[in-house]
DNA sequence: GCCAACGTTGGC
DNA sequence: GCCAACGTTGGC
């Protein structure tokens, strides 16, 4: 069992999304980054951990917790011409990304700002808090993952 | 809305 | 395979 974070701004698909439907399986749609894609689709596995974190929005950190049910499968946005997803260049016969679904777990009792991220000496080795990091799937040690749920 | 830092594209 | 131009990310 891995820990990963999950970026997503929040008027797309925030953690109250999730909490309100807590029985549906989330589309983790869109990701079109191939070293994000690539750890999705080989090191995200069924019942994986995810933190849910809220970017480009007012209340920037980890917002929640949730957990993979599905793991990848060819992302059906990628065929959608209407999609802001679409890519003319994927085929079904070739598809080039991938989607894996999540159901909600919790929320934390208080979102873990990136202020307090970054100032966490322990969340050093983080991509998230590195210099022009744009991951946004990346890895979590446990002994992070334990250290971003205590400081909530 | 700005802009630094990346990633991708495409001509050569 | 280099690299300039362009597009995107995401905090501020």
């Amino acid at each position: 069992m891995a820990y990963w974070l999950f970026k997503t701004e929040p008027s797309e698909c925030s953690i109250d999304d999730f909490a309100n439907a807590p029985d549906t399986a989330v589309v983790w749609e869109g990701v079109r980054n191939y070293q994000a894609r690539n750890m999705l689709r080989d090191q995200v596995r069924q019942d994986d951990l995810v933190f849910i974190y809220h970017s480009s929005c007012k209340l920037i950190g980890v917002a929640g917790i949730a957990r993979i049910v599905r793991e990848a499968y060819a992302d059906p946005s990628q065929f959608d011409a209407a999609s802001a997803y679409f890519d003319e260049k994927s085929s079904k016969q070739l598809p080039r990304w991938v989607a894996v679904d999540l159901v909600f777990v919790e929320k934390l009792p208080a979102i873990v700002t990136l202020d307090k991220l970054k100032s966490s000496a322990k969340l050093n080795e983080l991509p998230l808090v590195q210099r022009g990091s744009r991951l946004s799937v990346m890895p979590v040690t446990p002994e992070q993952w334990q250290t971003i749920l205590q400081l909530s």
